[in-house]
RNA sequence: GCCUCGGUGGCUUAGUGGCUAUAGCGGCGGACUUGUAAUCCGCAGGUCGGGGGUUCGACUCCCCUCCGAGGCUCCA
């Protein structure tokens, strides 16, 4: 028999007999890692564990652990989904079953709606599938063949037909055939913990003129442990929706009569306030101007800026005095008459011009969600105006200023870069300058990101910063946009040392993003318990019986006067009451008076955490508020 | 916009054709004057999202509409 030489990723190399299968293979590498192997990188090509090696190659196992293994493990349970559905439902119709970022799904053409009912159902014989085992076997058909097999299935059909190669796979386990280019995990006994999370219609395709599908989501794991981890990540996730806990907080609230148009109350924009306030101080100390413009503004500003013609379904519209008006849906274009009102000089370049522009969008009302998608909003906006040379220093300023937010509220961060799209506008050679520019500016400052090849706007690349919150989910904010489009349509000039008119550049950049949005995200983040700087309410005062009363008062006055956020609870409730209240309302400071306070002008501190401090002079108590707020911080120690 | 599910006092919620629609929290009134996560008693509060229909009778069944939740090409 020939031997075959198989290198692994740990350099080493070991003889085997031509012809061996990669599960012997893995088996023979140790126990635990052929049980949790799922599929395996052949010379850098992902395969099915039954493969067999016929020649010297580089091989990877590759498990769960791996992003690779996770969605093969996914994809194969989406096969095993459809396979119950099969079994359960014989008159369904496959369509596509891909794994996504959380899990699966299956899109299937059935006359009749799948209820939760059915989900219980469809899990049982999933569960049933699991405990045969059976083996999942890959075949090779001509296109012919495949035709022929998939006869039934109109979906099925159509991708095969769109396909270019003339060998077509399809996986096999039991009586279920599916279409399918693998690979998958060797059997259906892998596929241990699995549920049935969700229906939605989908169209075949994605697009609406197609028939709606119904598509079922699941989520899978090697084991039970996993699944339950998830699951209570979820049920956290849940617990820290912003929109339960705007309601509850008194944050603010949405109305049938304003849907996508939020209010925010007394407390919510408290928070609201200093986000801008912080904002504000810290772009002045950047060198950033700040301007107003207007909401409604006049049919020609949006022919100009090519809104008019392009983003028209998402803009909403009004007129004076017979007069066709916008809601303006972007900053920009106000931004650019500011900019026009004078001929401007290079002496003035770089401008920074910052703007808290409220803008309207008309959003699908099937995807507004809380505070993460309204149809009003107040963007941190700004706009930079400079010359190709200033591109590199200009970006490492607005990197620094994120950086410097993000890392104030405590979020990681990810950074990517997009680059130039088909339809772009503008010459190869200044989408070359400024994509390097932007990469020069990232390498300065040693940020690692990913690329995102063709997906920049059409006017110009673009970074975008994707926040981690403290459950690792991520929500993209900040947006660094270049833009040689709209100085070229409004026709913008600086006039140079050489006394000749140039072309300027511009960026539009937002580090919040949205405020609303921003809010929503912290909300999330911190699970309503807001740092002192942020929290609405920063102290509460309770007393203990009616004689502590004009003590509490006083105590009230004192913090007040020192800018801090203070309320009193002097009802005639019992102190667990008043003190269960004031913790569920999440309020950083519990601060009690009773005879030992008074007799000896001090004050007992409760932080959330339940901890008590006794003893504590109003002084004290201040200067370390003041501190903490100062700071930022989100601990509180005494 | 489209699909699935949902909408019952401020909030959470019981109630699948039959007396005057539950209960808890919250609110208000009263008693209690209380030492770090729920003291007790009483009262008020609902055109069951809105409109129409079926029925002797509708929160409950049907149709329309509004609003909300989750989705709507991450390649067989």
């Amino acid at each position: 028999m020939a031997k075959i030489k198989i290198k692994f990723p740990d350099g080493s190399v070991k003889e085997y007999e031509k012809g061996i299968s990669i599960i012997k293979v893995a088996e023979g590498l140790g126990k635990r890692l052929s049980e949790d192997a799922i599929a395996a990188k052949l010379n850098n090509e992902l395969v099915d564990l039954n493969t067999k090696l016929n020649k010297d190659s580089n091989l990877k196992i590759i498990t769960f652990k791996d992003d690779e293994g996770k969605e093969v493990f996914r994809h194969s349970s989406a096969h095993l989904m459809a396979q119950a559905v099969k079994n359960l439902f014989p008159k369904a119709k496959f369509a596509i079953g891909p794994a996504v970022e959380e899990g699966f799904y299956y899109d299937i053409d059935y006359e009749k709606s799948f209820t939760p009912e059915d989900f219980v159902k469809i899990e049982r014989e999933m569960d049933k599938i699991v405990k045969e085992n059976l083996s999942i076997e890959r075949t090779e058909l001509t296109k012919k063949e495949a035709l022929k097999l998939f006869k039934d299935n109109p979906y099925k059909t159509e991708l095969i037909k769109e396909l270019k190669d003339e060998k077509i796979s399809i996986y096999k386990q039991g009586n279920f055939i599916d279409f399918c280019r693998g690979p998958h995990v060797p059997s259906t006994g892998k596929l241990k913990a699995f549920k049935l999370t969700k229906i939605a219609g989908a169209y075949w395709k994605g697009d609406a003129k197609n028939k709606q599908l119904q598509r079922l989501y699941g989520i899978s794991f090697p084991d039970k442990k996993q699944l339950k981890d998830y699951l209570k990540l979820l049920e956290e996730a849940e617990k820290r929706d912003h929109r339960k806990l705007g309601k509850e907080l008194d944050l603010f609230s949405v109305h049938d009569e304003g849907p996508g148009f939020p209010f925010f109350h007394p407390k919510g924009t408290v928070i609201i306030n200093i986000l801008k306030d912080f904002w504000r101080k810290e772009h002045a100390k950047a060198g950033y101007t700040e301007v107003i413009t207007p909401i409604i503004l006049n049919r020609n500003l949006w022919e100009q800026s090519g809104h008019w013609d392009h983003y028209k379904e998402n803009m909403y519209f009004t007129k004076i005095d017979d007069q066709d008006y916008a809601i303006k849906p972007m900053n920009c274009p106000g931004g650019i008459l500011i900019y026009k009102t004078r001929l401007r000089s290079y002496r003035e370049l770089p401008m920074r011009m910052g703007e808290m522009g409220t803008v309207h969008r008309h959003e699908l009302s099937g995807v507004l969600a809380g505070l993460f998608r309204v149809r009003c909003f107040t963007q941190d906006d700004a706009h930079i105006y400079m010359t190709e040379e200033q591109i590199k220093n200009e970006i490492i300023g607005v990197l620094n200023l994120t950086d410097h937010f993000y890392k104030t509220f405590g979020f990681d961060y990810k950074v990517e870069l997009s680059t130039k799209p088909d339809n772009a506008m503008g010459s190869d050679e200044s989408w070359e300058k400024a994509t390097s520019s932007l990469k020069a500016a990232l390498d300065a400052k040693k940020i690692k990101y990913k690329i995102n090849e063709g997906e920049g706007a059409f006017y110009g690349p673009k970074i975008d910063f994707h926040l981690k919150d403290c459950l690792g989910r991520t929500w993209q904010c900040g947006t660094i946009q270049l833009d040689f489009a709209m100085p070229e349509k409004f026709n913008l000039t600086y006039e140079g040392k050489d006394g000749k008119k140039h072309r300027p550049i511009m960026i539009h950049r937002v580090i919040y993003g949205s405020i609303e949005r921003f809010l929503g995200i912290l909300i999330e983040h911190y699970a309503g318990k807001f740092p002192l700087w942020l929290s609405p309410v920063q102290a509460i005062i309770l007393n203990i019986n009616d004689s502590h009363i004009n003590y509490g008062e006083e105590l009230k006055k004192k913090l007040a006067e020192n800018n801090i956020r203070v309320e009193t609870d002097f009802r005639a409730e019992t102190m667990p009451k008043k003190v269960r209240e004031a913790q569920l309302k999440k309020i950083p400071l519990i601060l009690t008076v009773g005879d030992k306070e008074i007799k000896n002008k001090t004050v007992a501190v409760r932080t959330l955490d339940g901890k008590v401090y006794f003893n504590i002079k109003p002084e004290d108590l201040i200067k370390k508020m003041q501190e903490i707020i100062d700071r930022k911080s989100s601990e509180i120690k005494f």
